[in-house]
DNA sequence: ATAATCTGCTAACGCGGTTTACCAAGAGGT
DNA sequence: ACCTCTTGGTAAACCGCGTTAGCAGATTAT
């Protein structure tokens, strides 16, 4: 492997000169063009590649940051994350994948994001108990941490999420532009902060139109997918104050269940009945019909989730390390495919 | 932040000595019971955390691969990565994540490997002209490649795929034992490799089983998935030979949009028609019916292009270096759900 | 003629580790 | 008393780089 030492013994100078041209930091010292050039084509001839981890241990730089995750392949997290990469690479740092740790294992976590020597951590979708110690262990590091996607109120902390309120609201009035007005809140995981908070924007909207909520439309699977069909057969087989609408507040994934579930007893979306996801995956184009959802805007998220940490990376924050910051709130965006119309009259009276 | 020299100051040993405790080296060199436990206090009160990155300029060896991808965030790359990761980890290996170039900028990715001294690279999806520079590129520094899920024979690239010949006879299979025969193949882009292949064994395969294959059932999308439901549609709406089973080669997706098509002309699967996909991808279960596929083993392939790598970079391939290595195949498996059934015979004659 | 400034470069130290070569003291044998 | 071997350790060089302080020589100012 080559050396900046192999290329000033071949240039005849010395390393240090070597250094600085290769660094093109002129500003700090005078070099001659011939001496410059010299070293150049040295440097070129050998095929000389700086070596980015001797140069991170000289200057205790280290262009890289952590991205924290339990499962990396579930799609709105790989999505966070390549939209962090991208917005990582050009700004020069780098990303090591690191698997979330199962509660005990929290302080293996921190130990490693301290080992490599990290700058930052994104931490997706955490657990609060466990984070407190990651935080409490990096702090001492000064490995500034970002979380992405949940709602945990951390002193220190900054927190990127989607903006659910809005989401709520854009998917809300669209049901009830086309009329809809008695329509069942499909929630996952209630006691989360995100499906709670959710669920709490879509009471909070539906008083602010003057709608009254049936208990029975509030439908949760407890986080049990497979649970949502028999929710939905349930709730359409009863016939008392029958849906128009389903607001699937967990998920497409929820919301193709329903779908399937519906037409198994012979209702028909959108026809008798419209169906809005949140998320918008990939395959919500594919469902049948294709799926009129809230577009999460995961690439931004993670883009967002970068430039936050960058920002404390650099010390912008110092002042308030310690207070509580308010989150960060990224757009959503309303998806009209074909699984929403205009309220079925025939089927209300 | 805590360095051996504050550690050595502190138990009053020499750096050498520190050193030596922390790594446990002591077949190398003899340590009294009494000075370790003095280090080894002294780093605990000092709450060390050894500096992976200083250790790797010292050592020359850094513990980490790449992975270079187009677009990580794709389910079946994701969950790859992801089996990469799991097996890294518990190896010692940390990943790096990386662009994919386009075209001219592959000298840049290379660059980015080489600067960041890995050890080694994982490649999904190459295109064939690119990878002969990359290959060639870092061959000089010695950073072996593995590819994984194409298939490119590249001198002295180890490349780890789905057995796509065992996929397409498990697929296969299923469906004549259904009693099909008049099966439409549809393919994505046959043009690249892995489409190709799936072709090509569909026929031999057909072939072997003695049943002729229509020309106007061989079905290719060209890679434009959004022309699936036109083909499907056309394919059924002309009476002549009318299939009874769908191999959808190109995936769950394609496979999906098969069945939505052939709803909205009046056809139901698994009813009139069977439909068999081919990924397993997370949302194959929510597809309705439920989708019958060929389950790629995506975590697996991560996991195995690990291994492969591992052992090119401890060295145990440098006597073949340069050959054409066989590709490492690993196992599919046939997912029976709800879309495929025994072949509708009224629907034949 | 002398001092001051500018130009172009290098020696030497630091980063946080690893590793080789060597050494002092005590134990054991003859 | 002398040699040898083991024990327990250190000093110093090294990895590949960044960076500060300083210096010789040429140029300009007084």
């Amino acid at each position: 492997m080559v050396t900046m030492a192999d290329i000033a013994k071949l240039a005849g100078v010395s390393r240090t000169t070597t250094s600085f041209v290769l660094n093109g930091k002129e500003s700090e010292l005078r070099i001659s063009d011939q001496t410059r050039n010299r070293v150049l084509s040295a440097a070129n001839e050998l095929g000389y590649r700086k070596n980015e981890i001797a140069r991170a241990v000289a200057t205790g730089k280290n262009f890289v940051i952590g991205i924290l995750d339990r499962e990396h392949s579930i799609e709105q997290r790989a999505r966070i994350m390549e939209g962090a990469l991208k917005e990582a690479n050009p700004n020069g740092y780098f990303i090591k994948l690191l698997l979330h740790p199962y509660e005990e294992d929290v302080l293996d976590a921190a130990k490693n994001c301290i080992e490599q020597r990290l700058a930052g951590l994104i931490v997706m979708l955490p657990s609060r108990i466990e984070m407190d110690v990651l935080k409490a262990e990096l702090d001492i590091h000064h490995i500034p941490i970002v979380t992405v996607d949940d709602d945990v109120s951390i002193m220190g902390i900054t927190n990127v999420l989607t903006n659910d309120a809005q989401g709520m609201k854009f998917a809300l009035d669209h049901l009830v532009a086309l009329g809809h007005r008695e329509i069942v809140l499909l929630s996952g995981n209630t006691t989360n902060s995100l499906g709670n908070l959710r669920e709490r924007t879509f009471k909070q909207l539906m008083f602010e139109l003057g709608i009254p909520i049936r208990q029975e439309n509030l439908l949760s699977d407890n986080g049990k997918i497979e649970r949502v069909e028999e929710l939905i057969i349930n709730r359409f087989t009863v016939a008392q104050g029958r849906p128009t609408a389903i607001l699937s507040a967990s998920g497409d994934f929820e919301a193709a269940l329903a779908i399937r579930a519906l037409r198994s007893i012979g209702v028909y979306v959108p026809k008798h009945v419209s169906v809005v996801g949140y998320a918008d995956l990939k395959s919500a184009v594919l469902i049948d019909p294709p799926l009129t959802t809230i577009r999460q805007p995961f690439e931004e998220l993670g883009r967002r989730a970068f430039k936050e940490l960058l920002s404390e990376i650099e010390g912008w924050h110092c002042m308030d390390h310690q207070g509580l910051r308010h989150p960060r709130l990224v757009d959503t965006e309303l998806i009209v495919r074909k699984s929403t119309a205009q309220v079925f009259q025939t089927f209300e009276s």
